[in-house]
DNA sequence: AATGAATGAGGCTTCATTCAT
DNA sequence: CATGAATGAAGCCTCATTCAT
């Protein structure tokens, strides 16, 4: 029933770790973060972390490199949906998830904190950014809501860079929301913004049911 | 009462050390600064740095609080412009200025990223955000601009809700763009696509000229 | 009663383990050898070196062990040589051969270097060299050219320390040599100037022929 | 009465931890040594040695440096005495003396070591090298006592070569020396053996009278 | 027998902070 | 006021060694 992966130790410890660290990353930002932090976050030792990883930095840009992963899933999935609007919600809210902590706005602000600095993870962030404008600029092209409407003359990859600019703005206003906010609510605050412009755009008279 | 040195080198040399640490905030980040990469920037001693401030922390505590002061400065110059497009402009390309840096990208980035877990600058990230979108709300309000054309049903402060979250999220696409980049390159950059939604959202048939 | 495997694969390992290990010693120097590097020179796994040897330090001795075996095999073949001259370059210029690495220079002087601060090292080096000498000493005394000549008042034992100190203080030379020196080269210049002194000692009318 | 240079401090805290490193070095080598070693040796903090030295291996550097110089002074002195057979004895004891530890024979040999894997250690350990040569080629060709006497046709710089040889092979014997032997009496081994060499070289009938 | 994942102590280095001058 | 030498805790990383498989 259960199946094992072929290479499991290997694969597992490391995504083990890199979960830990993106818990980590998230509470106290890449800088702050010790070796000996992500370590306890993933009940290993600090040496294990070297086995699996050249150094600190290596760590971050794997975990950049799941950050691209993770966008990219979203994309798929935000594609599957049956309508544009409910696919920009399914990527635009992600962050606010109750669940397993893949994409935090925290940890996102940093990276492109990171990305000022450090040319790679730049590149990195550009090239996620860019592939995921790319999808919803698709999927803005063949949306009859975006089609029928008149998008105020705006061509789909100009509706993108706006639709993400608002994204962006709006997550990082996330990480000013107190901690005791609930996922739920953060994302009620999320949406409601970036839905008034997702309206704009598309002059749409009924909103999809969301759950 | 008390005789306030107007430009004694007290003041001068906090505000000497803040312009240090401003450049350095910005070129690597809070914690990749040193208190010695501030005091060699600012080209004092170390332990001077310590006169002036309690902690490093401190520091970057009064470099927020200049940050709120150069938000309120600029959102005053923004007040005395003649067209509402134009105060936005101002607002928003402060951090694409050639002269000295006292807005920039990064740091503000990496403020946001401190913010997220560091509750005191959290709030006064937050009230700088509010006194600037009060104020815009304010400017929206008062516009003819935003007056006569039909703003698509939105409120003044929910139009200052969008813009400011474009602004935010073109501010953090402005981290990405590559070292070679001029200021004024970033700022056309920056600006194409902002407008875009300033003239959505106020349906302004003629652009004003910029220089 | 029981039996000794001649050649078997416990030997073998130990063997191959000894001769890895020589070449990371005489690259890095001991304490920059970590057993990692010793497993990959050897091909095998670092657990295993733990199954012939209790330590890394047991590695060393079983390293110095192995150097006077080799000394003794050494000596051994000196012995064979026809004339003294003949004998004593063998002795001296095992470190200058193109063949597998067993004596060399870089070694040798890291093991006195060892011996400084290991007694046990030092035990065994000063045990090495006293065997040698004294061989040498054996060969002087029996050897046709010392005997007639006037060897300037100076007994075999006398003659056989300044023999090993020349010896020795020129393959610390040795180890100043660039790396790009052939075997060939630098054998030239160890017997160079260690025939120098032998002739002195012996004074030899005619060398013997080498190749 | 006691003179205090300028730059103090300086000079004295970079001495004073050069004193402690050789101190060190020459107990542990210098890859047993640890930087803390150094500092307790020394008397202060780890962190302070970084206010001197760049890293370890700066400090490595500076100590070949220093015993270039120590070199120098010493075939300075050497050059006063008024015999050769003086000189050579000034040059060839002084790890053999009782006093502050300027050029010990553990450290030389580590620093041979090192020089095998290390070409900046390497390249000053052959200059060092030369130039002492260079001075005591120097000293034989003044020398009466090498001139009036038939050095079996050696030159001069071949008679160093020797004489050189021969002290490296004593110093290096001197590290096996067991540790209870005082200063005195490891000099009077070397001496004994090394004398020998002279003696021959330059055929002296009458010894001079040492202490 | 052999492997290599795992551990954790310890080494090098940095850096915020203090304090004598 | 100002300096910068000094401190020592803490971070990154390595490595000898163990042990489950």
């Amino acid at each position: 029933m259960s199946q094992i992966p072929a290479d499991s130790s290997l694969v597992d410890r490391r995504a083990q770790i890199l979960e830990a660290a993106m818990v980590c990353f998230a509470k106290r930002g890449f800088h702050q973060t010790s070796m000996h932090d992500i370590s306890a976050e993933a009940g290993t030792s600090v040496g294990l972390i070297y086995r699996y990883f050249v150094s600190k930095e290596a760590v971050i840009a794997a975990m950049a490199d799941r950050h691209k992963n993770e966008i990219q899933d979203l994309l798929e999935r935000a594609r599957q949906a049956p309508t544009l609007l409910e696919s920009l919600e399914i990527l635009f809210t992600a962050h606010c998830s109750e669940n397993s902590p893949k994409v935090l706005s925290a940890f996102v602000v940093d990276l492109y904190a990171e990305a000022s600095r450090n040319p790679s993870i730049a590149d990195l962030v550009r090239d996620v950014l860019q592939t995921a404008m790319e999808g919803v600029t698709d999927l803005i092209a063949r949306s009859p809501e975006a089609k029928e409407a008149a998008t105020h003359g705006l061509k789909p990859n100009e509706l993108s860079e706006l639709i993400f600019a608002v994204a962006r703005g709006m997550l990082m206003l996330d990480v000013l929301q107190p901690q005791e906010m609930t996922a739920a609510e953060r994302r009620t605050r999320q949406l409601e913004v970036t839905r008034r412009l997702w309206r704009l755009l598309f002059k749409t008279e009924h909103e999809p049911v969301y759950a």
